[in-house]
RNA sequence: GGUCCUGUGGAGCAGUUGGAGUGCUCGCCGCCCUGUCAAGGCGGAGGUCGCGGGUUCAAGUCCCGUCAGGACCGCCA
């Protein structure tokens, strides 16, 4: 007998099928108990006339043949009865907290110490799915528009990228470090393919302890080759976007908000300005970004808002400035409800540009020649982004921290499961 | 790295000027029960109040230390 999913059970009533999962919830009456058993589709309801039939505890993983039959009482109007119950597996201790419920009411530290139980939840379930879908939205997007999947080595050797601490590792007896950003690697590609895009994991030994901050997460970049300027980026991140949450929507149905197709953009003094933080201000804070998530709200409609020409002192030696006003750098950062969740730009493409930049910031060339070289045989004008797709997701469903969003999270804390 | 907060049966919490391990919602076990929907009713078990020290006649409560966790900031996606 084939196994269906739970979801299949209204298109097959008075079938003999077989269903299988894990026991969600057992509710056991005088004279009829329930069986709820959780696939990875939903749920299906068994009705059992002999309670003793019935000795599987919740979580148990069981295999059940019986009849489907129509009644308007049973929940999606269908359930299982005169079923045969096989137990793959019996669970024989207490659970930590209550799977049954709607939402888990354990703390978010004991759903992490549980990770293998807590995800089976509902709830965290589904946010793994929203997160696959945003990923496979940003694949087809990218691909629809001559981007080419990269892999860049999470093992580097130079920890000199950007301000960002890097974890370091011993690596046969030199030092090696975990990558922070593909960035270096992604733009080199581009010197290759001219558009190029990655989905992985990048590094940051920050002891930055927050709802937003991992050590561990996983960046959807992207970089092209052959733009005009920043906005050339700007565009094709929009899209791209929007292109994730409509296979969010299409694969899970969970409502995404409207990506705008110009999204509002406001100058990084502007931007200061709106949030009523002082002129003289390197960066956005925490409070300053809400502040300007709720302008875009309420003046543009808009759940996003970029922000452009951020000072050049903050940002990394290899971005290229505003050719009108060279004391702001060509880029942008999207922010999403209030949260940045993107930083992108146009990057320098000469060498000479390179050598004077890497010069004024003290650093050796030397260390740098793999990536000089790209530059050195030449590079078209190019530009890119990162995303960090747990505080989009986090963002998107409303999580109030990425730990909600991410199946194995680590933080300066947790290192484990 | 900084500031602040919290540790009380399995989960989530309350516990007042210091006065008996007191209480709430749920889970668990037992019994009852008109087909439940986060079922409902009755009863029961389950505790080194994170740990160590101090003050006091008396500490979950006040003080010091320590461990664990959390929120925010800096920084960043």
């Amino acid at each position: 007998m084939q196994r269906i999913l739970s979801t299949e059970l209204a298109a097959h009533p008075y079938e003999k099928v077989r269903v299988e999962g894990w026991v969600h919830r057992i509710r056991r009456l005088k004279s009829v108990s329930f069986l709820i058993v959780r696939d990875a589709a939903g749920l299906a309801q068994v009705v059992l006339t002999d309670p003793a039939a019935l000795t599987a505890t919740e979580e148990s993983v069981v295999s059940v043949e019986a009849t489907v039959t129509p009644n308007a009482q049973a929940p999606n109007g269908v359930e299982l009865t005169a079923p045969v119950i096989h137990v793959h597996s019996a669970v024989d201790v207490p659970l930590p907290f209550e799977m049954h419920r709607p939402e888990l009411t354990a703390s978010l530290p004991t759903q992490l110490d549980h990770a293998a139980l807590a995800l089976r939840h509902p709830a965290r379930r589904a946010a793994l799915r929203i997160s696959a879908a945003a990923v496979a939205g940003f694949r087809a997007t990218l691909e629809a528009h001559r981007f080419v999947e990269i892999h860049t080595p999470k093992i580097v050797e130079s920890a000199t990228e950007s301000g960002a601490n890097v974890f370091e590792l011993d690596y046969f007896g030199r030092p090696a470090y975990l990558a922070q950003s593909p960035q270096f690697y992604k733009q080199l590609m581009v010197g290759v393919l001219e558009r190029v895009f990655e989905v992985g994991p990048v590094f940051r030994a920050e002891n930055s302890d927050t709802a937003r901050h991992l050590t561990q997460y996983t960046s959807l970049d992207a970089e092209m080759g052959f733009i005009d300027g920043h906005r050339d980026v700007m565009a094709m991140l929009t899209t791209t976007v929007a292109g994730m949450f409509a296979e969010v929507t299409e694969r899970t149905g969970y409502a995404t908000p409207e990506v705008p197709s110009e999204i509002p953009a406001v100058h990084f003094v502007e931007a200061l300005r709106i949030a009523g933080a002082p002129a003289d201000e390197p960066d956005l804070a925490p409070a300053h970004e809400r502040a300007l998530g709720e302008w875009a709200r309420r003046e543009h409609g808009s759940e996003f808002v970029y922000v452009t020409g951020y000072p050049m002192r903050k940002r990394p030696f290899y971005t290229h400035p505003d050719p009108d006003e060279p004391s702001y750098a060509s880029g942008f950062d999207l922010l999403f409800r209030g949260l940045e969740i993107v930083t992108a730009g146009r990057r320098l493409h000469r060498h000479a540009d390179y050598v004077a930049a890497l010069s004024a910031a003290g650093e050796p060339l030397a260390a740098y020649q793999g990536y000089l070289d790209a530059f050195r045989y030449g590079m078209p004008p190019h530009g890119g982004w990162a995303i960090g797709l747990e505080r989009l997701v986090a963002r998107l469903i409303g999580a109030a921290n990425v730990r909600e969003v991410t199946a194995f999270p680590r933080d300066p804390h947790r290192v484990a499961p």
